[in-house]
DNA sequence: GGTCATCGTTGACCGAGATTCAATACGGTG
DNA sequence: CACCGTATTGAATCTCGGTCAACGATGACC
């Protein structure tokens, strides 16, 4: 806190402690509610130094994010191999979750909103989620790139950003409820994309199937 | 556009045609990326006269979202009440896409973005959405509030503006895969939700039905 | 047709905060 | 202990949202 004037450190020792920094201000407070200014007397540096190592506001702002979204990532990934099926899903629901609840209101600003249209934060944003889609691609079994899978994993991760962010705001429901559904939902979407495209070879073994007709006709709109 | 100097017109016409331009500007282009300045001179009107109609900037970008949202509603309300069960989603979702692709980027920039995590701009939005779930929750045969649809329908809802906000920027798949998704869809999350909360009475008829047991024993989470 | 009050409208001004950059001094190296 | 590279500074600048007292178009009233 209170240094002695000019502590100098390395470049990447400082780096990060202004990501921490980053991380920890706009968890609680809106983009352009946390001023330059005060990042730098709270990192008790000038502020000339985050122009120094981030470009600019934005820059180092997209920064945060993209470190915040690793270590998502990170935690996500950190579900051993050895869980398939709903056990597996509820794991990686619960390294979200546990992320979203150690950064209280870091996941709604920084994943969720924060400078908004941005096409560069936007694209932070993306990039993750596609990493998620990723992971759960995989864990279904596809392999080739199925459009309508895309789809469906996209709307799942659209619903589960939503889902979260207002089970976090205000806890209608248990934590047990909000797994039981959503892993319930991955299954339930998976299926319906099935229905669309039969072709598709994925492994839904797992306890809790709805579907016992798995391609029947699929529904198509008037027109 | 090149008004003699001072034009006046009455408060509303005033009005509307500020909200249309902003409409347009936001659409377009980013909350930050939008001066007020620019603002005023694409209206040929002067900087003060925003600050009169509205009480700033933020409050401008919060009418420009309510107008945006009042209208999105409205389309989605003039679907006839003859229409039930999927035809009747479909055409619900068929103006929430005609919605999104006459107002282009306005969508994405308006209902998925803009400022981000300022509360009332959330709250905006949180309300449209909200009324929307309303709108599912009645054709879905719902009164009493339930913890567990309120959660299915926020995902579905989640899901869609997600989905439609990818499906407008890079059209992978045609507009009938994409309502046939969304219609199979939210039957399959209302089912999800039935499984939780098998007391619930929703009427699910319709078409195409996944469901053959309904209240199988709800899958549980470790711990 | 002229005068007057109303209020829609203006534009110069202010302050906050983002950005720049030439100067400064810390820490390792010889 | 002197020196150098570079991390760090802080004052100057610029951009932009916001304020306010004055202006003038419109319509009412005589």
């Amino acid at each position: 806190m209170a240094d002695s004037p000019r502590t100098r450190l390395q470049t990447d020792e400082r780096r990060a402690q202004l990501l921490d920094l980053g991380l920890r201000l706009f968890s609680s407070r809106a983009y352009d509610e946390v001023s330059i200014d005060a990042i730098a007397e709270e990192a008790g540096v000038s502020k000339g130094l985050l122009y120094h190592y981030f470009g600019g506001k934005r820059a180092y702002y997209l920064a945060t994010i993209e470190y915040a979204a690793g270590r998502l990532l990170a935690s996500m990934d950190a579900v051993p191999d050895t869980l398939v099926g709903p056990p597996r899903a509820t794991a990686m629901l619960t390294a979200y979750l546990e992320f979203v609840e150690d950064h209280g209101a870091a996941y709604g600003t920084l994943l969720s909103g924060g400078v908004g249209s941005d096409p560069e934060v936007t694209g932070v944003l993306e990039t993750s989620r596609r990493q998620v889609a990723a992971r759960i691609m995989r864990d279904a079994g596809l392999q080739a790139p199925r459009p309508v899978f895309e789809l469906a994993v996209r709307h799942y991760i659209g619903g589960v950003e939503a889902v979260v962010l207002d089970w976090h705001a205000r806890r209608q429901l248990s934590r047990e409820q909000l797994l039981a559904f959503l892993v319930g939902q991955i299954r339930a979407t998976l299926e319906v994309a099935v229905t669309l495209d039969p072709d598709a070879s994925v492994h839904l073994e797992g306890t809790p199937s709805l579907v016992t007709r798995p391609a029947a006709e699929p529904y198509s709109p008037d027109r």
